[in-house]
RNA sequence: GGGUGAUUAGCUCAGUGGUAGAGCGCUUCGUUCACAUCGAAGAUGUCAGAGGUUCAAAUCCUCUAUCACCCA
């Protein structure tokens, strides 16, 4: 049956992996010889609702070679599947499909127990889009152990058994009773639009064009100073009366929380009246709020006017200037970042603040955090309706700094003055308004604005437990390749801040803290953490004692009215109570679930089934290697090694492989929004998914982003149709019969061409290893595609075609053998990068033992198989070949003639060589007949190869003039080179200094050089006495 | 503003001190029975610039320029 003349890579895929799954292929320990070390790989799990993109397929590409690599090599291998739960995001898309039926209830309408049941629907019915698309890319996960963040939770359906959430759960426990996990007041990134908080991998800072305004904060009681300007020199240059500080701001609407104002300790402009109040000059003026001037190594005085509005409630900046400082953070904002309408009203606000600005009364956090400073008149309105709205009542008031059009800063391009030829015009002074790019942050799932708010949420306690995450990296223990990528680790968590790991979102794990009244009495709900609900309502009946009504309910609110209903004694809605002894109590739990990133901060051991010691556990743990992209070290690698070390005592894995980004072949970051995005399904439907992957391995190049253009991938797949004919050929010419033997032991061929092939083949082999080990994905691959198409395509295909046509049957037969080992060899070390055009090439040619994905990987050595006489002179016979080729295409001669040759001064190893490939010279360089000949007849085309000179007698033919140019061209080049060699030889600090065989080589090198000078010489002598 | 990296052929990029490379593209020729998703031949370089170290620098050091990314 022949072979098609290329290989259907549509028909051919979906039935390799099939074939490769239903046997078990992938399976962790398939393919693993007794004793074998292990290989492990977690893979970076990728969200539920994902879709692969081309990171996805890179990233998982190389995932995949590893693993292909250990699993040949018979070590007992794990590459480990899975998703996680990615709260925010399945959240949004669950409640996006809710929406498109307008009967539906809103999560809000069927709360929480019917809104997870829907996410766990939506869930098996899409949450599996990505693993198919990662078997369509080829990835040889072992499937049956898929794992899932959210596996076990209490609501679960079937078929999501697991316990990955109570894994989860447990280490919140453990860390809490460890004092590892706090709770507490901090500002956090907020989502206005979900209402919650995310975390800084959430939030995309983006440049937008914008505004700052500058406003004057007049000093209280009317006071004034002198305000001086200094050039470096401390020559005055502008000097006036003010009776206001300037202060800049891009965000009008938080001044109303301003807690002070700062300016640099250095700051001479400020100097005076640093420690005096001033007024905000906004809200109702009857109640002009003021704030202390305080100095903090904060303001750039060089940046604005220096001074530095204080709002510690948003902004994080401000946030620590008022942690120093102590000045009191007022929150302005409800969840939805409108502008708050709770509490007291502004005139009792403002007075309370008031007392606490001139130091007459301090106020606890929560005592700040009631306090809504919020004036009634912009109370519920939008943050960016109020921005406005603050902004016209400041101006308004004369309170904005103003300038003269002309100002630079406005960005407007002034009218032309009078002495220009502009109109005259009145000296009207316009509001100070700077137009420029602010950088604002945004959601990267709502696209709305996030606020920096002052929440309750959980925090775990970095600085207790990174040390061993620090340690681990700086003495080796664990590798981070590419090296410069440890100094972003390093920086990450040498500045280690507090992790927020509570989102106020439904879908997650939620937090194992439940709330009840405390016994002993006292201001707060009672927390008791326990990994279990029976287990909380146990300790809580320990406590309020055997006979206690412990009545479970939904929420704080319920929890507050129950007690009030019973006690009668509660003032504040939402603080505290004192039951003097309630016959029954309200215990519920926290509703916050936990970050995404704390449960797949745990995936090593999750997904081997920890808390349990399981085989898998101990067989694959520490991992060996993560790959991941460089965007998420400090998000997930760091968090894993300090989430590891906390609660196992042990790496996570012994090497991080950091990859670079795929970009588009323009160098930009692909994005939907430039609609740069390649989809890499549509390229693997196009060119297969093995020219996919073979081109992002050849481009992966060690921390280096890679542009990603079709050409390239056309190229690979070109790549892959050449194996495919190289192997048809073969097929044809019966190497791959049943008759021919397999070597198993070292093969040593007796033919030089064999004898070279199997050398070059034992050295890639070596040089695939290598590079692999070292993660030089690119060097192996590169390497491998100009091996397969450089030599064995090239060349030794055309060595063979005299050999397997000889007469002689020995020569025959060892020629098909030689083919048949080089030939599975490219198989074997092309499979991890090519899997199914290998399989699938593997399978058509011989019957086999095993599918080639359990082949074995040749341990071929180098030092054994490469045989130099046969590489020398094989690399005698190409130069010979490629000398005649260039000199006929040069001369133009006809492609397809058979011309005779004639030689001079071949000395013994040339004749040997001669003789020994006269059949496949002939054939490749069209050579007819060889003559030896002590001089060339006129009109000879010459080709130094080595110590002889061939000759091609082309009188009439060649045009002398042409050969002229063509030979001195060539002794140009040589002279080039000759000048160099002779220099460095000269020079006697070179052969002093040089390494011996660095001088020896050159020496060679230059004798070579001259011979081939001399020949080149003599030929242009015989053209010129001709001419 | 801080940090990291890049600058090599028309394009995309390898190249850790010893004769400047690959793929794609381009030009010319060629369908001889593995392959036109092919073959043969060919052209193309101040290795960003300026200094320095060295017998020897694309490679190491310093500075400059430009660009990119990350963090503020």
């Amino acid at each position: 049956m022949a072979m098609d003349k290329t290989f259907d890579a549509k028909e051919a895929e979906a039935r390799l992996y099939a074939a490769w799954e239903e046997a078990g292929c992938f399976r962790a320990g398939a393919n693993a010889t007794d004793g074998a070390e292990s290989f492990s790989i977690m893979i970076p799990p990728p969200n539920v609702t994902g879709s692969l993109h081309m990171g996805h397929a890179f990233n998982n590409t190389l995932q995949d070679i590893l693993v292909r690599w250990h699993r040949m090599r018979g070590h007992d291998t794990l590459w480990q599947p899975g998703q996680d739960h990615a709260g925010i995001a399945t959240q949004m898309v669950v409640e996006r499909e809710l929406a498109k039926d307008s009967a539906n209830a809103t999560r809000r309408e069927m709360g929480r127990e019917a809104f997870l049941q829907k996410v766990w629907e939506w869930k098996q019915q899409s949450g599996g889009t990505i693993i198919t698309q990662l078997k369509r890319l080829g990835a040889s996960c072992d499937w049956d152990r898929n794992a899932f963040t959210m596996s076990g939770a209490p609501n679960a359906p079937e078929g999501e058994e697991g316990n990955f959430h109570d894994a989860v759960i447990r280490v919140f426990v453990e860390m809490y009773d460890k004092g590892l996990i706090y709770r507490g007041k901090r500002l956090v990134n907020w989502d206005p639009h979900f209402e919650t908080a995310i975390s800084d991998l959430e939030v995309e800072n983006v440049e937008q064009p914008g505004h700052m305004w500058h406003f004057k904060y007049p000093l209280a009681n009317g006071a004034t100073y002198t305000y001086v300007e200094k050039d470096a020199d401390g020559n005055v240059l502008f000097e006036e009366e003010r009776d206001y500080i300037s202060i800049a701001t891009t965000r009008p609407e938080t001044m109303l929380g301003d807690g002070a104002v700062a300016v640099h300790p250095s700051d001479e402009r400020y100097a005076p009246i640093v420690g005096q109040l001033c007024e905000i000059p906004v809200g109702p003026k009857e109640h002009r709020r003021q704030i202390p001037i305080i100095t903090d190594e904060y303001p750039d005085p060089d940046f604005g006017s220096g001074a530095v509005k204080i709002t510690g409630a948003h902004d994080f900046n401000d946030y620590a200037v008022a942690k120093r400082g102590d000045i009191p953070c007022y929150r302005l904002m409800d969840t939805a970042a409108r502008m708050r309408a709770d509490g007291a009203p502004y005139a009792e606000a403002a007075e309370l603040a008031m007392a606490v600005a001139k130091g007459e009364r301090g106020l606890s956090e929560n005592e700040a955090d009631a306090v809504n400073l919020v004036p009634d008149d912009l109370r519920g309105l939008d943050r960016f309706e109020a921005r406005e709205a603050v902004v016209r009542q400041i101006t308004d008031e004369g309170l904005a700094v103003m300038v003269p059009p002309t100002d630079p800063r406005l960005g407007t391009k002034p009218p032309a003055a009078p002495e220009e030829g502009g109109e005259p015009r009145d000296e009207q002074l316009v509001p100070l308004v700077e137009s420029k790019p602010i950088m604002q942050p945004f959601g990267d799932r709502s696209k709305v604005v996030i606020e920096p708010m002052l929440t309750d949420q959980w925090f775990v306690d970095t600085t207790k437990i990174v040390g061993p995450a620090l340690d681990a990296v700086r003495d080796g223990t664990v590798q981070i390749l590419p090296e410069r990528d440890k100094k972003v680790y390093f920086h990450w968590l040498e500045n280690i801040e507090p992790w927020c790991i509570s989102r106020q979102l439904w879908w997650g794990h939620q937090i194992p803290v439940w709330y009840a009244p405390n016994p002993s009495g006292g201001a707060d709900w009672m927390r008791v953490c326990a990994a279990s609900e029976a287990e909380a309502l146990e300790e809580i009946r320990l406590l309020w004692g055997e006979d206690t009504d412990l009545r479970l309910v939904a929420d704080e609110r319920e929890a507050a009215e129950l007690l009030q209903d019973l006690v009668g004694n509660l003032t504040d809605e939402g603080a505290i109570r004192q039951p003097q002894s309630p016959s029954i109590v309200p215990v519920f739990r926290d509703p916050d679930v936990l970050d995404t990133w704390f449960s797949s901060g745990l995936w090593p051991i999750g997904t081997l089934g920890w808390p349990e010691d399981t085989d898998a556990l101990k067989r694959y743990f520490p991992t060996s290697v993560l790959v991941t992209g460089f965007d998420i070290i400090f998000f997930w690698v760091a968090r894993m090694m300090m989430m590891q070390y906390a609660v196992v005592g042990e790496r996570p894995f012994d090497t991080v492989y950091v990859h670079a980004l795929v970009r588009d072949e323009k160098g930009k970051k692909m994005s939907k929004s430039l609609g740069n995005v390649l989809d890499p399904l549509d390229l693997i439907d196009e060119y297969g998914a093995d020219a996919v992957r073979f081109t992002l391995s050849a481009m992966a190049a060690m921390g280096r982003d890679l542009k990603l253009s079709k050409d390239r991938i056309a190229g690979y797949r070109n790549f892959g149709t050449k194996l495919w004919n190289a192997c048809r050929f073969a097929e044809m010419n019966g190497v791959f019969g049943a008759d021919v033997p397999e070597w198993v032991a070292t093969p040593a061929p007796t033919q030089t061409a064999n004898a070279w092939i199997v050398g070059e083949t034992a050295q890639i082999r070596a040089e695939t290893d290598a590079a692999l080990e070292q993660f030089r994905f690119n060097d192996a691959a590169n390497g491998l595609y100009a091996f397969v198409w450089g030599r064995v395509c090239d060349w030794y295909v055309e060595f063979a075609k005299p050999l397997l046509d000889s007469e002689d049957t020995a020569v025959q037969s060892e020629t098909r053998a030689t083919m048949r080992w080089v030939l599975d060899r490219c198989l074997l070390m092309l499979h991890p990068f090519m899997p199914f055009i290998t399989e699938e090439l593997w399978g058509t040619l011989a019957e086999r033992d095993t599918m080639l994905v359990h082949g074995d990987w040749p341990a071929d050595d180098p030092a054994q198989l490469v045989n130099e006489d046969a590489a020398r002179e094989m690399s005698w016979v190409i130069s010979l070949i490629e000398g005649v080729r260039s000199a006929r295409a040069q001369m133009r001669v006809p492609a397809g003639m058979h011309v005779a040759m004639l030689v001079s001064g071949l000395d013994a190893a040339g004749r040997a060589a001669w003789e020994a490939n006269a059949a496949l010279i002939s054939r490749t360089a069209r050579i007819e007949t060889l003559d030896e000949v002590d001089t060339f007849p006129k009109g000879t085309v010459t080709i130094p190869v080595g110590s002889a000179t061939f000759g091609l007698p082309l009188e009439g033919l060649i045009d002398p003039a042409e050969e002229i140019a063509r030979l001195e061209k060539q002794k140009a080049k040589l002279s080039k080179e000759i000048g160099g060699l002779e220099g460095r030889l000269k020079n006697p600090k070179f052969v002093e200094s040089a390494p011996d065989e660095v001088v020896e080589e050159a020496r060679e090198n230059l004798a070579a050089r001259q011979e081939e000078m001399t020949a080149i010489d003599a030929a242009l002598d015989r053209l010129r006495e001709l001419g």
